[in-house]
RNA sequence: GGGGGCAUAGCUCAGUUGGUUAGAGCGUUUGCUUGACAUGCAAAAGGUCGCAGAUUCGAGUUCUGCUGUUCCCACCA
């Protein structure tokens, strides 16, 4: 082995042997239990991102462990077409090259959208290898695939039949940048500083009297076909039923009386553009009120606008504000600040538009979906995320499916033009069912990209057909995704799933923050701060950047991504590979033995012991999905308690001449190692196999090893305690160096006053050659020593170092008196709860036992100090 | 307007049924070429766990209020 952790030389070698070995393939099997992960497609645009290495290594930690512990354990790959997302990258890369999308035809368009599917689909696959993601690459899927299609087909029908599917002329969001109807979750509201313009309309047939409005929009005040007032203003009550004149084109509207008018904002009197606002639309609706659309999909003005048909929406927002300002309109204008919509793909302000779309009816899905969050039937990881998937379906409104793109799955319906008959089938129509007619055009827009997305849990394993994968690993166990997905995506799958497969998709979903930046920012394009996770496995190794975005996050909250904390990883990493390296260097020649066929020293039963405790521990960490905490229980078993200690305590058996002693020590190493690469395993699988395939006595691959199950039998409590004493031994004479300034070299001479001698007969040896002494004896007391001595107390007994005039008798003083603080603390402490009534009536017997041994102890190791105090 | 999150060592964060002397990494100080590892070893300094109450024998952990900060949802033109 290299004498340094260099993952280059083995991550990519050992994922082609995992795919080629067959290992991550999921195949039906009904002698085993089935865990099943469905990815989280990434969407097509582009690369993968931080977010991304999160989600990947959180499944691939998952599905490792399931695994092992002998699940049949399936997770499973794909991709998202993302719709207007791809559409708009697409779009715009013609454009670069001097193609514009109208100048093309559909079919020549999409050509150029699935090469870029295909370019950028095989850049993902590639990066999730490099992760070391052990899915199911024969069953990977994609949400524009024949499966995929049949399926979305199948469920739009299905619907549409069901009545839950219409079509209708609805107010929606309409973004000019995509000319796209576009969904409520797909809008983003930003606080934007503006004005309130305040614009006079006068009364029909007077030239002084009128209603002031106060708008932040006055360019669609060619939509305007009323002006509400509150009916119970007395102001203006008088108005209602007469008519204003719209300023500039002169158009007479009603002034109408209605709730909506809040007579505490602005003037009381509001303006209604039914097409262009969504309380206008309702108020519009309650009046029935001429609707008026005013703009182009593409945010300039329309023919409504007059003279100022064609221009930009906020170029002529200017315009109009300067015009009525020269006839005497525009009383005065303030700064205003208001949240204003803008679209989450290319982020132009969204513009309220009435147009006709496909949506889908929510309220009959959305019963069931919280309902089943209600009955635990499906549960949030960590809990409180259900309160933000309730506020959503509680709330939520009919969806908007249609979206005025290409990319995407075409809506299946069917328009005939000699009957007017609206054809929904799963098969294309030839002729028209209703008069046979030839004369058929099919409905021009996509659905929305969740529409497919809402379907993966099952389109993925074949529905609509009944297929046995289908039966046998649906529903899924557990999806992992970021907070910010759940209405988008969470929230979808599971009334679709509900409504489609009569089955939940998934029993826990497992969600995770986001990844920000070293200043806690949020990673982004704009900002440039973004962090490519090849670039970090490149320097670092995969597993180095896996156990980083693992360890110390606690499920649910958003981490900062920072170099520092990979290098630390890869150092562990490195402190792994070189702990294994010691370990099978001193295998060579020697006999493995099993741990249970010889005598164990107190060394090797602690080890055990703590080992049988991470067994524990990381299983129910990982039961729990609590990834950070298994992360660092593992991080402290290894570097602590194998490292630091054991590997240092080993050496006295393996440079010793004793060959059966030797055979024994190696046995212990390889069986703690080998059971620790195992529950490291699912964490960093790179490093854990290489290292594994090396071990003497293996053979494959570690991750179709089985994962460790704790042993009560190995778990020898009372000898690992014991041998914390010997360890509190050694740290007490390395201090009593440090606080000496004696040099860690030189070898001093230990003797213990202790009522178990054995104890330190039998780990004589460790003492000295982890604590650097030479002669480690008991003795009866402390008048048997000539020297003068340097004491320490410990839970185990008093030892003396005789260090000669080395020791000044002041700093001596001082060092005892500070212990002798902190043990006084503690006996304040212990006496302060056992003087409490109330803590020995009720506090758990254990506990009070517990602290009385404690505050035994801590008053013997008083005395003993005082008596060195006093000696000196 | 409604609902969350966070506030613990200089920095970044763990701390999940309330119960050892509150932890880690990075940074800092001191000392070490100890035969796996200087991507290392040993020792140490550093915390009234945001504030005020409450419950309890016992609160970093539960509850209430407050302050600061941050996010989500809704959105008055």
């Amino acid at each position: 082995m290299e004498k340094t952790y260099n993952p280059k030389e083995f991550e990519e070698r050992l994922y082609n042997d995992w795919e080629q070995s067959g290992y991550f393939k999921a195949v039906r099997d009904d002698d085993k239990v089935p865990f099943t992960v469905i990815m989280p497609p990434p969407n097509v645009t582009g690369q993968l991102h931080m977010g991304h290495a999160v989600d990947e290594t959180m499944q691939d930690t998952i599905i490792r462990f399931k695994r092992m512990q002998g699940y049949c354990a399936l997770w499973l790959p794909g991709t998202d077409h993302a719709a207007i997302a791809t559409e708009v990258k697409v779009v715009n890369e013609l454009a670069e090259r001097g193609i514009k999308k109208d100048d093309l035809t559909r079919e020549q368009f999409l050509e150029h959208c699935w090469n870029w599917k295909n370019r950028y689909g095989e850049r993902i696959v590639n990066q999730l290898k490099k992760l070391g993601s052990s899915c199911d690459w024969s069953r990977i899927a994609f949400t524009m695939d024949d499966r995929c299609s049949k399926a979305v087909r199948e469920v739009f029908v299905n619907l549409y039949n069901k009545g839950l599917i219409y079509r209708g002329a609805r107010l929606i969001n309409w973004c000019p940048g995509c000319r796209t109807a576009i969904s409520d979750a797909e809008v983003e509201y930003e606080e934007e500083n503006s004005y309130l313009w305040y614009i006079k309309y006068f009364i029909e047939g007077s030239d002084s009297e009128g209603l002031v409005v106060a708008t932040t929009r006055p360019e669609t005040m060619f939509g305007d076909t009323a002006v509400a007032v509150n009916p119970a203003d007395e102001r203006y009550k008088k108005y209602i039923g007469k008519n204003v004149i719209l300023p500039i084109i002169n158009k007479p509207v009603p002034v109408v009386g209605d709730e909506h008018a809040d007579m505490a904002f602005g003037t009381g009197c509001v303006k209604i553009t039914p097409a262009h606002d969504p309380n206008d639309f309702e108020v519009g609706k309650r009046h029935n009120l001429e609707s008026v659309t005013v703009m182009n999909g593409d945010g300039t003005m329309n023919g409504f606008a007059g003279k100022y048909a064609g221009m930009d929406r906020y170029a002529c927002r200017k315009a109009v504000a300067e015009e009525l300002k020269i006839l005497g309109n525009l009383i005065k204008t303030e700064p205003h600040t208001h949240n204003v919509g803008h679209c989450y793909r290319c982020h132009s302000a969204v513009e309220p538009r009435v147009s006709k779309q496909w949506f889908v009816k929510m309220e009959p899905l959305a019963k069931p979906a919280i309902g089943a969050v209600n009955d635990r039937k499906v549960t949030f990881v960590p809990e409180r995320f259900a309160k933000i998937y309730y506020n959503w379906m509680d709330n939520v409104k009919d969806w908007c499916i249609s979206r005025q793109l290409w990319w995407g799955h075409r809506i299946p319906v069917w328009y005939c033009k000699d009957c007017g008959k609206e054809i929904c089938l799963k098969d294309d129509p030839a002729v028209c069912p209703e008069c046979g007619g030839k004369n058929l055009t099919r409905d021009e827009d996509v659905l929305d990209t969740w529409f497919s997305s809402a379907l993966w849990p099952f389109s993925t394993l074949g529905f609509p057909e009944d297929t046995s994968d289908l039966e046998y690993f649906y529903p899924t166990d557990v999806l992992v995704t970021g907070y910010d997905i759940i209405f988008f995506w969470v929230a979808r799958m599971i009334f679709s799933g509900l409504e489609h497969m009569r089955k939940v998709p998934f029993r826990d979903v497992l969600i995770h923050g986001l990844v920000r930046d070293e200043q806690g920012r949020k990673m982004s394009k704009s900002l440039g701060n973004g962090v490519d996770p090849l670039d970090v496995i490149d320097k670092y190794g995969a597993d180095s950047l896996r156990f980083s975005l693992l360890q110390g996050v606690a499920p649910g909250n958003d981490m900062r991504y920072s170099d520092s904390k990979v290098e630390a990883c890869r150092n562990f990493m490195n402190k792994i590979w070189n702990a294994s390296r010691y370990v099978i260097m001193n295998c060579e020649g020697r006999t493995i033995k099993s741990v249970t066929g010889f005598k164990l020293t107190h060394a090797d039963k602690w080890i055990i012991s703590r080992l049988q405790a991470a067994i524990r521990d990381v299983t129910l960490a990982l039961n729990k999905f609590e990834l950070g905490i298994a992360c660092q229980i593992m991080y402290d078993f290894m570097w602590s308690d194998f490292c630091d200690w054991y590997i240092e305590l080993t050496k006295a058996a393996l440079y010793s001449e004793d060959g059966e002693r030797k055979d024994n020590a190696v046995s212990v190493l390889l069986f703690v190692l080998e059971n620790a690469l195992k529950l490291l395993h699912p964490f960093v699988p790179f490093i854990t196999d290489e290292i594994y395939r090396s071990l003497p006595h293996t053979t494959g691959s570690i991750m179709v090893s089985d994962f460790p199950r704790y042993n009560s039998k190995l778990a020898y409590k009372k000898e690992a305690a014991a041998f914390g004493g010997v360890m509190e031994i050694i740290k007490a004479v390395r201090e009593i160096k440090v606080e000496t300034g004696c040099a860690p070299s030189k070898k001093v001479n230990v003797y213990f006053v202790s009522d178990n001698k054995r104890l330190i007969t039998t780990n004589a040896e460790y003492i000295a050659r982890l604590a650097g002494c030479g002669n480690v004896k008991n003795i009866n007391s402390k008048d048997d020593l000539d020297e003068r001595c340097v004491a320490k107390v410990t839970g185990v007994g008093t030892l003396y170092i005789p260090t000669g005039e080395l020791v000044d008798a002041d700093k001596e003083r001082e060092r005892l008196n500070a212990e002798l603080d902190k043990v006084t603390g503690e006996i304040r402490r212990a006496d302060g709860k056992l003087n409490n009534t109330g803590f020995i009536a009720k506090a758990p017997k254990q506990l009070v036992d517990a602290e009385r041994a404690k505050l035994e102890k801590f008053r013997e190791m008083r005395e003993k100090i005082l008596e060195q105090l006093k000696n000196l």
